[in-house]
DNA sequence: CTTAAAATATGACATTTGTCATAATAATCA
DNA sequence: TGATTATTATGACAAATGTCATATTTTAAG
C-alpha cells in the first residue's frame, strides 16, 4: 500500500493540513483503486461512506434533469476531493461521478474524515474555503448559463477545457470528450454543438480532426465567449 | 441595543451553536442596521469587514453578467447569514446584495467570526453544513437553466416564492418582485417573461392584478415546471 | 389633481435553438 | 476483413425566445 505521506497529490488538497501522524493512519485505513475509463465511481442518490482523493484522470460530474438528459456539471481531476459536500451534510450524493479516462483515486472513510474535521481545524478551514470556491463557480456558472448563447457558452467550455486539462503535443485538447458530452456541458441539443464546432471550424477558430479538437485563435475565441 | 441572547433569529442560523459567553461578546460587538427597499447591502466586488444576519426582510444576490444585465441568483431572507463566502475565502464578495424590502440586519465583525471559526466546532460545522446546501441548490439551479425552458423556469420559480416566502392574507406572493426582477431571476428577457405570466393568467394558472401574482392552480403550476 | 416617468402589456418580426430525418464517417467486434 | 453499430455531420423545418416598436396602465413628483 502506498504511502499518504509521500503522495504529493496530497499537497494540493485539504489534506495538505495533516500532519505526520494523521497521514500514518490515513495511510492505513485509505483504500486505493483504479477507475477505468467509463466506469462509474458513484451515482446521484447513492450514499457513500467516505471521500475519494483523485490521484490521477478526470471524472465528470452529472445531474439528470427532469427530462431525462444528464447534464454535466463540472470535472473533477488530480488533487481534488470527491464527495465532500455529501459526507458533511450526510446525505445521498446529488451528482453522478463517471470516469473520462483511466483514474487512480484513494477512497477515505467517513469516520476518518469527520476525525480530522474535530481536531484538525487548518483541514475544516480548507474544506471550507474549498467549498466556498466552488460555491462561487456554481453561481458564475448559472449566470452564464442563464445569460449567455449557446455560441458563447461553446467558446467559453473550449477554452477551459484548454486552460484547465491541458493539451496534447499536437495542440489538441487533453481531455476528449463526445460531442455529446460536450453538449451536455454548455446545456444544448447534441446536432447544436456539433453545427457549431463546424462553424467555428469553418471560421478557423479550431480544427477538427476525429475527436480532436484544436483550439486555433485563443484571442477570437476568447472574444466569442465575451 | 439588542442582546443576541435573545435574538429568535439566531435559531435559525449557524450562530445557534453559540454559548452564553459567546453571545454575550457578540452582543457587544455586533451593529444593528435598518435597511430600505431598494437599498445596496454591498456590491459584487466590495470587500466586506464582516457578515450579515438578517432579522428581518428579503434581498436578492445578484451578479451583473457580461452582456451588462444583472442577474438573480438567490434570494436571501430571514434567519440567514449573508456574506460568508467572501469572509472565508478572503475574497471580495461576488455577488451584490440589494434589500427588496425594509430589512433588519445586524453587522457582525469579521473578527468576531473568525474566533467562532477557531474555538467552536460546532459552529464551524453549522457553516460548512450551510454552504454544503448553498452549493447543491447552486448545482441544481445551474441544470435547471441549461435544461428547462423559460415556461418550466417561470412556473417553477413562482412555486419557489410562494414555498419560500409565503402569502398575503389575499393569497397573493408576499416578496414583490417587478418583472424585470423576475425575468432576470429566470434568465430571459422581460418582455418574455410578461408575455408568458399574461399566457399563466389568460389560462387561469395565476391572477395579475397590478404587481400582485397569485398562484390559483398549484398542481398544473408543479406539473408545468417538471 | 395633474403631469411626467416608469412599469406593464402586446404585436410583429428576426434570431436562436431544438427536433427529426438522413447521410457520412469512425469505431467495434465477430 | 467485413459487417455492424455508434458517432459525427448536415439539411429542413418547427418551436422557443429575443428585439424593437408602441400602447396601456401604474406609480411618483410637483
Amino acid at each position: 500500500m502506498s504511502k499518504c505521506e509521500q503522495c504529493i497529490v496530497r499537497e494540493f488538497s485539504s489534506l495538505k493540513a495533516l500532519n505526520k501522524e494523521e497521514l500514518l493512519h490515513l495511510s492505513d485505513c485509505k483504500e486505493s483503486y483504479t477507475i477505468k475509463k467509463g466506469e462509474v465511481i458513484f451515482e446521484e442518490g447513492d450514499t457513500i461512506n467516505g471521500i475519494y482523493c483523485i490521484k490521477d484522470g478526470v471524472c465528470k460530474m452529472s445531474k439528470l434533469s427532469a427530462n431525462g438528459k444528464d447534464h454535466i456539471v463540472k470535472l473533477i481531476s488530480k488533487g481534488e476531493l470527491l464527495g465532500q459536500r455529501s459526507i458533511i451534510s450526510d446525505e445521498p450524493v446529488n451528482l453522478s461521478a463517471v470516469a473520462l479516462e483511466d483514474m487512480e483515486v484513494c477512497f477515505i472513510p467517513k469516520t476518518e474524515i469527520m476525525g480530522f474535521f474535530d481536531k484538525n481545524n487548518q483541514f475544516s478551514m480548507n474544506v471550507m474555503k474549498t467549498i466556498c470556491g466552488d460555491l462561487k463557480e456554481a453561481d458564475l456558472h448559472s449566470v452564464n448559463m442563464a445569460q449567455k448563447t449557446v455560441k458563447e457558452r461553446l467558446a467559453e467550455t473550449l477554452l477551459y477545457l484548454a486552460d484547465t486539462f491541458g493539451k496534447n503535443e499536437d495542440d489538441s485538447l487533453k481531455v476528449q470528450l463526445s460531442r455529446e458530452e460536450l453538449a451536455s456541458m454548455i446545456g444544448t441539443a447534441t446536432e447544436s454543438c456539433i453545427r457549431l464546432l463546424s462553424d467555428f471550424n469553418k471560421l478557423g477558430l479550431i480544427e477538427l480532426a476525429g475527436k480532436k479538437i484544436t483550439l486555433k485563435e485563443i484571442g477570437k475565441l476568447k472574444k466569442m465567449a465575451e
